[in-house]
Formats: C-alpha cells, structure tokens, sequence
RNA sequence: GGCCCGUUGGUCAAGAGGUUAAGACACGGCCCUUUCACGGCUGAGACACGAGUUCGAUUCUCGUACGGGUCACCA
C-alpha cells in the first residue's frame, strides 16, 4: 500500500509551496487508497517557533487534507516528532560508523572553514576527509576527551543513478557528493539523514518533495544501500515560483495559504488551484472537488518546469466558488464584511448579499463595493454622461425632475423593487424614452458611483424611500449647477 | 565556477514526428442587459536559437543561449 509524508519543519508558517507538496502527498496516496502521514522535522532547534505545529494541524484541517497517522493521531509507524527520538539516530549512524560507511569527525569548525579560504574565494571545495584516516586509538583518545563530534556519511567511488517519477533517470558522479553529516555535534541528525531513518521506519513507498533535493537524492540512495533498505519511489516536485526569478517565500512577506484566508480567499479554491499549479489533469476540466481530484489525480500529470503562482487567476477561480456557495454559508461567512461596511441599520444585508455574491473575487471586495450605501460619495456630473444608454447632463436633470413626483407617490408599504421597476417603466413608457434614459440617471443619483452591485430599482428599494427622495434631490440639484 | 534540472502565447498549461498547435486566466470586440458583473459569441497572442536524424521536426539527438536548483553541523 501507498504511504506518502508530509514533513514540514515547523517554522510558523505554511507557504503555498509547501502546501502544494502537502496536497501532491495527500493525492498520490488518496488517489491509490493509500495513507498519508505527517511528521514534524524539528531537528534544527535553532529554528523552532512555539506554536508551529499547531499552525500545520489547522491548515490540513482548512484544507482538508486530513492525515491518517501523526504526532496528534498516533499510528503503528512513528516517530511523527524527530526531536522526540534523538538517540536512535545515532543508533543508526553508529551502525553505519560499524560497517565501515560512515566515520567519526573531529574536525573544527575552524579548520573546515580555513579549507575553504585555502582554495580561493570561488571554488567550493568538499571535506577532505582528514579525519577518515584517523586510527581507532586516536578516536578512542578523542571519545574519551569528550573532543565534539560529528558522524560522516563515506561516501564511495563510482556512480549513482536513481530514478525520479517526474525526471525520469539521473546518473551522478559520486565523486560530486560531500561526505555529508549524519550527526551533528549537538548529538541532533541532520535533516538527511533523519529523513532517511524516519522514512523507512515509517514504511514510506514514495517520497515526495520539492526539485531542490534532486541534487542530494544520490546521498540518499547510497545511505539506503549502506543500510540495505529498499529505496522509495522519488517524486521531486518544480518549485512554484513568485515571478521569473524567484521562488515563493516567506521572507520576501509573499502570500502563505494564512495570508490568502485573511484576504477573502476559500480555502476549497485556494487547494483547487494550487492543484492545478504544476499538475494537469487527464480531462480538459478546472474546477474540482477534493473528491473528484482524488479520484483524478495522476503522477503523469506532474510538469518539471517551475510555475508562477498567478493570484489573478485565483482571484477567478475564488470567484467560481462562490458563485456556487450556498447562499447561507455565503451569508455568514461575508457578513463581518458587510457589517463593518454598513453601518445603517435599516438596510438589508440579505439583499446585499445577493448583489454582490456574482460579482466578487475575495470577501474582501465587498467594502468597496458597498461603501455608498453609508455615504453618497461626491461625484462629478459626467458620471450621469453614458455613451451606450444615450444619456446626457441635460437629459439626466430632465428624467430626475420626471421621476421625483413618480417616486413620490409610492407608499412606504410598497416601496418594492417589483412596485419600483414596473412604476417607472410605466413613466418611462409614457415618456417615450429608453429605459437606460431613465435607469441610468436614477442608479447614478442613488450610488453616485460608476458601478454598483444592482440597478437603480433595486438600489431604491435597498435605500429606502427617503434615503431614495434625498439623493434623486442631491442628483437634481448637482446636475442644475 | 563544477554538477543537476528546465525552456509551448503575459500567466497556468494540453499535445507529441505529419494537428488549422487544445483549453483556462488576463486583454480587445460583439450580444444580452437597468451600470458593473454574470452568461453567450468572437479576436489578438506561443513551440528560445543553431545544427543533425528523418520524406517530414515544436516533438528525437547534440550544441548554444537563457532561467532555476545545488555545492551547510538549514531543512
């Protein structure tokens, strides 16, 4: 069965690139009925944030991708938290150090880096392996001296090739390959190696993660070997990228699925596009529910080339989601914004609500849109200029003037839209003119934007018929100038 | 710099030796219409370059250019 892993450290703070890996992860294992499991790398104690985890179990939650084992669900399988298990590491590390694949390294820190100057300041250069050639009784001497330590992966001669489900084969000459560290002074495994231990005693069939470990992928497949596991199948995602020339990342303050909830965004479009954002599926198809991108979801469909995320498009698709939202579900999740927008307690929020759900991309269009319901902004006259309904600044007056008394007339207990529209139709009729002629002049007095989110019956009614007689008498007055 | 990877319209991308080179976002136009939006129709816009293989290359090979990654006691 397939078993995939999410294995964020836990920084507080889950980019979309990182979530994307996480989605790939949950699909490929989703996709074949297998399970996905999520274990936090904390091994780089300099770099723990207080509460991080947390921040990963909510987004997984938000983003429905729930995992079948891990630090907070348990499983048969762990270590779900690598600091939790520090001692195993070297376990394993001393096993290598025994079959002769790795060594003990006494090498300062300085002494390393005067390796480096030595060379020049261009050529990177790779450990010299002083410390291989050390004698046993000098480790010992060493050991015994309490003399700090790293373990060093021996890195053989020849050549490695491994094979990748998105590039295919890769052949690498050992002779490229650093004899990495396995353990670290402070007695912590690097990430490498870590990822190693924890992914075969997790039983994880494919490993999948970002390109950028492509050129350290021949390390793990020699440390398999020294070990003699089985290698996983190697999925190595392209980076999503935030223009041509740089990747997504939090320190450039770009955009973490956190952010893009704070700005109106679903999280159910935000994983639909991100889905789509390095993988294409098999049918010329877009928009997918978590279910149907499961049973969709292919491995052939993954591109090797980075992408740009693109917020327009999914500003777009946000847009399709909400289009198809429950009214309800839509209600409460916009009212904080239409509250904080609309202060007037006589206007219908319901009713807003209904204008504005076709026409946003983020909940956080809403305030803009509606912000002349409180206050009729001041505008200018040409507003009332509208080539495609023929209207003019003298004509506008003139129907103003026409429709006051019209409007005038209906009962506040039939102030409608169904009772607005057919009134004014009937002047209109009796007017001989166009119904933009009219419309447009009365829903430019009544919003004094260009754009709203209804016509002018229906901003009549929304406002009320006082609210409605006052601005058609400001329009009036503006226009008479 | 060495090594690895990549390159189809502005963006996401399908395709794969012979196609009028899909589709989506964005953009232009038209229709609908009570503005905008929605919806419908439509337009413009791409195979990085050079050799080779082939009857035929966007597709295969090799170079070049450009871009990215990596070369940590970070993950």
């Amino acid at each position: 069965m397939i078993r995939t892993r999410f294995a964020p450290s836990p920084t507080g703070y889950m980019h979309i690139g990182n979530l994307r890996t996480a989605l790939y992860e949950f699909l490929i294992a989703k996709s074949q009925g297998g399970s996905f499991i999520l274990r936090i790398e904390d091994t780089d104690q300099e770099r723990f944030v207080e509460g991080a985890t947390d921040v990963i179990y909510k987004t997984l939650e938000m983003a429905k991708m729930p995992h079948d084992e891990g630090p907070d669900v348990g499983g048969d399988y762990g270590p779900y938290i690598q600091s939790e298990r520090k001692n195993d590491y070297l376990k394993y590390a001393l096993e290598l150090v025994d079959k002769g694949e790795a060594y003990y390294c006494f090498c300062t820190k300085e002494r390393l880096d005067s390796l480096k100057n030595e060379n020049g300041n261009e050529t990177i250069v790779k450990y010299d392996r002083h410390c291989l050639s050390l004698s046993k009784e000098e480790i010992e001497e060493n050991l015994k001296n309490n003399v700090p330590y790293v373990i060093r992966q021996k890195i053989k001669d020849g050549k490695t090739t491994f094979h990748d489900e998105v590039y295919g084969d890769i052949t690498v000459d050992n002779s490229e390959l650093e004899d990495q560290i396995l353990i670290k002074s402070d007695g912590y495994p690097t990430y490498n190696f870590a990822n190693v231990i924890d992914d075969h005693l997790m039983n994880i069939t494919h490993v999948v993660r970002g390109a950028e470990y492509l050129s350290s992928t021949p390390k793990y497949n020699l440390l398999y070997e020294a070990f003699g596991w089985d290698i996983p199948v190697y999925v190595h995602l392209p980076a999503v990228m935030k223009d041509k020339h740089n990747k997504l990342s939090k320190r450039n303050g770009d955009a973490s699925f956190q952010d893009l909830i704070e700005k109106g965004y679903l999280p159910d479009a935000i994983v639909n596009y991100i889905a789509l954002l390095g993988w294409s599926p098999s049918v010329n198809q877009e928009i997918f529910t978590m279910d149907e991108l499961i049973k969709i979801f292919d491995i052939k469909g993954l591109s090797k080339s980075p992408a740009i995320f693109d917020i327009e498009k999914l500003t777009w698709m946000n847009g399709e989601y909400i289009k198809k939202m429950d009214f309800d579900e839509f209600f409460s999740w916009v009212e904080p914004e239409l509250k904080s927008a609309i202060t007037r307690t006589d206007i219908d929020l319901k009713k807003v609500a209904t204008y504005v759900k076709t026409r946003i991309g983020t909940s956080k269009d809403i305030a803009n849109m509606v912000s002349f319901i409180d206050n009729l902004p001041e505008y200018s006259t040409e507003l009332y200029i509208h080539k495609k309904m023929k209207t003019t600044e003298e004509m506008s007056l003139n129907n103003l003037k026409e429709i006051l008394p019209v409007l005038e007339s209906i009962e506040e207990n039939n102030w409608n839209n169904e009772t607005l529209y057919s009134k004014m139709v009937e002047k209109i009729q009796s007017m001989e003119i166009k119904n933009g002629q009219m419309l447009w002049p009365v829903r430019t007095a009544l919003s004094g934007e260009p754009t709203s989110p209804c016509g002018a019956s229906e901003l009549a009614e929304l406002l009320g018929k006082a609210d409605t007689l006052n601005r058609i008498n400001k329009g009036i007055e503006l226009l008479s100038k």
